[in-house]
RNA sequence: GCGGAAGUGGCUCAGUUGGUAGAGCAUCACCUUGCCAAGGUGAGGGUCGCGGGUUCGAGUCCCGUCUUCCGCUCCA
């Protein structure tokens, strides 16, 4: 597999992930994506939205904000849990992390919120002997405001989570779309957390994008069948898009580990040069969310069945997966160097799917007007349905090297005989095969072979 | 956040005991070739992460800071 360092550097030098702010000497656990990122992480995202929204009747989108009313955080319990517990020394005004100071190791999370536990220990600044306050948590939600006086603005939250906009709009969506329990409701968009420890590339950072799909069930067996129907569902899509089996693995939380919201989470996990690390958690969340919704805003949340002509609050089955982690993760696994005629070759075995461009159309003779015009007017038919580019600044050989990296499943090329003959060449990127077909053919020919992709995998 | 390592052209790196920066690859142009990173000629591109300090002089020594990577810890 290739190490992080081989894939940091090909996203820079061929313009999928820059660091966020590189100029200013970047900033931590920001990145951005270049041209060919873009394209990657927005054919992830849309491979993900057909797979939820457009291949599954019950489930439908959602796009709701980043900003939401602040009581929705109270309400998730993120406001109080999802921080750390911090100590301030009262001598040198240092702050520390609880958990980690000397003597209170493996103190539980119970026992981290107890207000009496620095007393209660006789817990003191190891450096300088000072008393330490009360463990407060430091939250790990961005604050902003709301308004244009900093000062008279109410402070609001940036989403640590797409999920909450899903569950606040949970009955606007059901009447809307006059779905039936059970339905679920799709989301991608960006949440943002204060991580303590961001890192390794693009795999943890502070601004993220995540891909959800909150599924609302009757209570009980219910979520338990939609659990297991998803599990499984999930890690396929993976391997539909060509990632390694063997580099997948599903892994359940141990009780202890499960987040507040959670009665059960079960990880798709994927083996980095780093470790196995999460790609999607799948989470029984029960009805805490909605629960705790209606309870905190007064509005009935219940859901009416017809059928059984009974009211009850969803549970809810979560898919979330992060879209940076899902680009990242398809990048890497198809990274291949292989080697041909002793020289080394780089590709991006991408399904042609996520590929970001579809198509190159390249001249094998530049210097004849009439090859470059037929090129053009190849690209230009080809661009009206898929992403193609024309290059000409090298080489044949080159230029199909200059594909292979950047994933690029098809080079069509067009040489003298194709003035003669209207015949042109594709040449796949995986096999190195070429074949000859008419000119005028070849942008239904692509997108026979985009759908074949698609169905059979790569 | 703590501990460790590292920041020099787009990428990978060299840079002697301090003396105002080099290579390979990449990029671009022209010539040549014409189906798998060919060859030739030439060109552009770095105030050495940033800010201070020491020094006649700092990529090199010192301090601070930012960033990245590796461990520990947590989440998508």
């Amino acid at each position: 597999m290739a190490s992080l360092e081989t894939i940091v550097s090909l996203s820079k030098r061929r313009g999928f992930i820059f660091q966020s702010s590189e100029i200013y000497g970047g900033i931590n656990a920001v990145w951005d994506y270049g041209p060919l990122g873009v394209e990657l992480k927005n054919n992830v995202k849309r491979a993900w939205w057909r797979a939820m929204v457009q291949e599954h009747d019950e489930i439908v989108g959602l796009d709701a904000g980043i900003l939401m009313h602040p009581q929705v955080w109270v309400t998730s319990g993120h406001v109080a849990s999802f921080s750390d517990p911090l100590v301030e020394c009262l001598t040198c005004h240092q702050r520390f992390r609880l958990d980690e100071l000397p003597g209170a190791e493996g103190l539980s999370q119970t026992e981290l919120r107890d207000p009496e536990i620095v007393e209660r220990l006789g817990l003191r600044h190891a450096q300088d002997g000072g008393k330490l306050t009360a463990p407060r948590r430091f939250n790990l939600m961005f604050r902003t405001h709301m308004g244009p006086v900093e000062e008279e603005a109410a402070a609001v939250y940036l989403r640590p989570e797409t999920a909450q906009g899903s569950y606040v709009n949970f009955k606007n969506v059901q009447q809307s779309s006059r779905k039936k329990v059970p339905f679920g409701i799709a989301q991608i968009g960006k949440s943002f957390r204060n991580e303590i420890s961001p890192g390794n590339f693009v795999f943890r950072m502070r601004e993220f994008e995540q891909m959800e799909m909150q599924y609302f069930v009757h209570p009980g067996d219910e979520a338990i069948e939609a659990f297991e129907r998803w599990l499984p569902e999930r890690r396929a899509w993976y391997e539909r898009y060509g990632v390694t089996p063997d580099r997948l693995r599903l892994r359940e939380h141990a009780p202890d580990e499960l987040a507040h919201y959670a009665k059960k989470a079960v990880d798709v996990e994927y083996r980095f040069p780093f470790g196995w690390k999460e790609l999607e958690g799948v989470h029984n969340r029960g009805d805490f969310d909605l629960s705790r919704h209606q309870e905190a805003s007064g509005e009935n949340l219940e859901y009416f069945d017809p059928a059984s002509n009974e009211h009850f609050i969803p549970w809810i089955v979560e898919t979330a997966a992060g879209a940076d982690r899902a680009a990242f993760t398809f990048l890497i696994d198809s990274y291949r160097e292989e080697e041909v005629r002793g020289e080394r070759r780089v590709v991006l075995a991408l399904h042609p799917d996520l590929a970001p461009y579809k198509v190159a159309v390249l001249p094998l003779l530049k210097k004849r007007p009439e090859i470059v015009e037929l090129c053009h007017r190849i690209k230009a038919d080809l661009a009206r349905d898929v992403m193609a580019v024309y290059d000409d600044t090298a080489a044949i050989g080159k230029l199909y090297r200059r594909q292979d990296e950047i994933g690029t499943p098809w080079c069509v090329t067009v040489d003298v005989e194709s003035l003669d003959d209207g015949q042109v060449t594709i040449r796949d990127r995986d096999s190195m095969a070429q074949e000859r077909v008419p000119a005028d053919r070849v942008g239904q020919i692509i997108l026979d072979r985009l759908a074949a992709a698609r169905q059979g995998g790569s």
